[in-house]
DNA sequence: GTAATAATTATTTTT
DNA sequence: TAATTATTAC
């Protein structure tokens, strides 16, 4: 995944290395136990007098309280550029400089990778000195530690794979397959889906009740949950919502295991509490509710910023702190170091719509200028939408903002493609964030299951994969007889295999091939022992005959290919070992590109959160793509108020200048549709926002033709000046045109928007200024 | 077992 | 529209 904000690309990544070192020598030097004694590196942590750090300096008194307090549960509600990172990592330091715990006794989650290594690179910053040995880290990264340890209670072994998300998809189509279930009506992403927002819920399938397990595949759900993870058992793997759900199990079964644990963290520290699940939630609570009662856990969020109920986060948790934790105390930042006046006033009079909220309110802590307003523009249609944000970037440039500091937000990524084709013609260097990432190409991916294969004889889906890539002469029918003696002889496909090949049982092409493959893995297993796991990685993906097949491919892509599996041997050599490089893949998904010049960046609003920007570009403001209909469907007030927090966090990603734009139709697939301005935009104080409708249509206009009816909207010529037709202009029964719809008769009007029944193309709610009046 | 053709279906995706 | 996926014919 690209991502611009890292400071120093290759310091950080080599600093990440080391950690990742460094926790994988632990996981082997504790296996199994957890230890409270001394960690083996020495600390040079000694404790400092109360309050006399340098490090409290230049904070704001809640900063400050939210530091200071130490003990007992804490919830700081952070609002949007309040300096929350800055809490979390002076807390951190706080604990360890005032001698209240060692470094290894600190419990810190975060969400992102991102988040976790800019919180150990802050605090190390803080300290003076590399932060080695903590528990710091994702959720995911944090649960895959501690099920290494215990992987035995979960059913698995210490070496258990991590599946990613083709393999759990594959696998449950072939778990779903005794059932019979048409998967025309249950799609087996959707019923991958039940099973995760199960899992996200802290629900084996033991605590499923039969209540839930109606409304899929004919109530089988339960059942197909319980056969899948049977058969993830059977293949050491587990999913990525199984390192959560194990290890919150093995917390609640195995007393001692917990004990071990509350002995060992003393302080917790959580980053984005409105977005933890319910395991999350009870993972936490587990850990952080001692015997005694006590419980230091700080939690910091923001309930505005929650935009990911979709996948199983519960705002509730946040909403509910105090009466999960007795005796919490609450901070809020309100400070906004961040963005000007006017985007505060703008991002806070929108959320004020919602209802389910702690409240707080964004203050401005800067003194300097009001800023700009944040502008609204309404364009003619979509293609427009893209032209004038292009050029608007590029007139920016010119004006001596770099284009780093420059991101367009959308709501859903089809919309990107509109912004991608007009900076390619405009030639302004761009970077869309968020799409497929390296580790999720299909070459990438295949190599890791080469990988895997070599690393896991029990990793069938991993064998599965690479079989019959390239060609062996694998179809259905020979993948069926190798399951079938997998199954007889009660071992894995690639034992199997290797058994069949060697007592020649598999004749032929299909046997010859297979041979190939079976010696090509058992040497370069050799090569590995003697020469170290770049070069038998190496070796693996020559002898098996994987880059021939890229090689011999004629296609355009396959060099860029080839250039990826170059790229990954390279990354590869950044590991001790294949273990740790597969853990890496397996967690992380993340890979660093090379520094590159500064780039207009294009991304959803949700791959946004956390970032910031001087100028934020926030098209699409129109009904039904933002707030999205979907969302309106499924999630009614609910998945209402999730969109406009998402519009909310859009805004406050701007620190200078904050540009909305809404078009009056939009090509969604294959035809045009009108679109109405989206109902936000309403709910934007107008003390803090300027319109000006009229930029695209009046440039629009110059190109255009007399037809209404001509393949895409146009605006009649005979329209001298698009100012004149003011929504005030139209009246009840008054005949108009509109470039797409043609004629018809205004039979309802308001300040924005007016409805009007249309001769040939029926009732429409459209924006008055796309309105010819006759 | 592969290649060509028909059919299907379109959010958001921290790990 | 366009990209992915299933089906069918070879």
């Amino acid at each position: 995944m690209l991502r611009s904000c890292a400071p120093s690309g290759l310091c950080g990544r080599l600093f990440r290395i080391c950690l990742l070192r460094l926790a994988y020598r632990a996981c082997l030097f504790y296996k199994g136990e957890v230890t409270t004694s001394e960690p083996p590196s020495p600390s040079l942590f000694s404790p400092m007098p109360e309050g006399s750090g340098s490090y409290l300096a230049r904070l704001n008194p809640e900063q400050r309280a939210a530091i200071e307090t130490t003990d007992g549960p804490l919830l700081v509600l952070a609002g949007a550029g309040t300096g929350k990172t800055r809490v979390l990592t002076t807390r951190f330091a706080h604990i360890l400089l005032t001698g209240r715990a060692k470094p290894w006794q600190i419990l810190a989650v975060t969400f992102t990778n991102k988040a976790a290594r800019e919180m150990r690179e802050r605090v190390g910053l803080l300290l003076g000195a590399p932060a080695d040995g903590l528990w710091l880290g994702t959720f995911h990264a944090l649960c895959a530690r501690m099920l290494r340890r215990h992987a035995e209670y979960a059913g698995l072994t210490q070496g258990f794979t991590i599946l990613d998300t083709d393999d759990q998809l594959r696998l449950l189509k072939q778990v779903m397959e005794p059932w019979r279930i048409d998967t025309k009506r249950w799609p087996p992403p959707g019923l991958l889906g039940v099973i995760q927002r199960w899992k996200d819920r802290g629900l084996t399938p033991a605590r499923v009740t039969p209540a839930e397990d109606t409304d899929f595949a004919n109530g089988h759900a339960r059942a197909i949950y319980e056969a899948y993870q049977a058969r993830l058992l059977q293949l050491n793997a587990c999913d990525f919502g199984d390192l959560m759900l194990h290890v919150t199990e093995i917390l609640r079964t195995q007393p001692d295991v917990l004990a071990q644990y509350h002995r060992l963290f003393r302080y917790i520290l959580v980053d984005e509490y409105q977005d933890t699940n319910t395991v999350q939630y009870l993972w936490l609570r587990l850990l952080a509710k001692r015997p005694d009662g006590a419980a230091n856990i700080c939690c910091v969020g923001d309930d505005d910023q929650s935009i990911y109920s979709w996948r199983g986060a519960e705002v509730e948790n946040i909403l509910r702190f105090e009466k999960d934790f007795p005796g919490a105390q609450i901070v809020r930042l309100e400070r906004n170091y961040r963005s000007t006046r006017h985007i505060l006033g703008a991002a806070a009079g929108l959320i004020a719509h919602n209802a389910d909220r702690l409240g707080k309110t964004l203050r401005s802590g800067r003194d300097d200028a009001e800023g700009d307003k944040v502008s609204v523009t309404g364009v003619w249609d979509s293609d427009a939408e893209a032209r004038i944000v292009c050029e608007t970037a590029e007139s920016l440039r010119a004006q001596g903002h770099s284009l780093a500091e420059m991101a367009i937000l959308v709501r859903a990524g089809f919309q990107t493609r509109a912004f991608e084709e007009r900076l390619v013609q405009t030639g302004l260097p761009y970077r869309i964030v968020g799409g497929i990432r390296f580790y999720e190409r299909a070459e990438v991916r295949d190599a890791i299951a080469y990988m895997r294969a070599l690393t896991q004889p029990a990793d069938d889906l991993a064998f599965e994969r690479i079989v019959n890539v390239p060609k062996r002469g694998v179809g259905p029918a020979a993948l069926q007889k190798l399951h079938a003696a997998a199954r007889a002889a009660g071992v894995s496909l690639s034992v199997a295999t290797a058994q069949l090949v060697e007592n020649a049982t598999l004749k032929g092409k299909l046997g010859e091939q297979l041979g190939k493959l079976m010696t090509a893995l058992a040497t370069t297993r050799d090569i590995m022992a003697r020469d170290g796991h770049v070069v038998a990685i190496e070796h693996l993906l020559e002898e098996s005959g994987y880059l021939d097949m890229w090689r011999q491919d004629r296609s355009p892509e396959a060099p860029g290919r080839l250039e990826n599996l170059k790229e990954l041997v390279r990354a590869l050599a950044d590991f001790g070992t294949l273990g740790e490089f597969l853990e890496h893949v397996a967690l992380v998904m993340e890979h660093d590109e090379n520094a590159q010049e500064a780039r207009l960046s294009i991304m959803t609003l949700h791959g946004a959160k956390g970032l910031e920007f001087d100028i934020v570009f926030l098209p699409g403001w129109e009904e039904g793509v933002f707030p999205s209909q979907r969302t309106l469907d499924e999630g009614g007030q609910k998945g209402l108020e999730e969109e406009r927090r998402l519009a909310y966090v859009g805004i406050t990603r701007a620190r200078k200048q904050a540009l909305i734009f809404h078009a009056g139709s939009r090509r969604i697939y294959a035809n045009w549709q009108p679109s109405m301005p989206s109902r936000f935009l309403d709910e934007l104080p107008d003390e803090h926002i300027t319109r000006n409708d009229e930029g695209g249509m009046r440039h629009r206009g110059l190109h255009s033709t007399d037809s209404v009816f001509a393949n895409g909207p146009v605006i009649a010529r005979r329209r001298r000046d698009p100012l004149a037709d003011d929504a005030t202009s139209l009246q009840l029964g008054d005949h108009v045109r509109h470039a797409r719809f043609g004629v018809g008769i205004v039979i309802a009007a308001d300040r924005h928007h007016v409805e009007i029944a249309f001769e040939n193309a029926g009732t429409k709610r459209l924006l008055s200024s796309f309105i010819e009046k006759l």
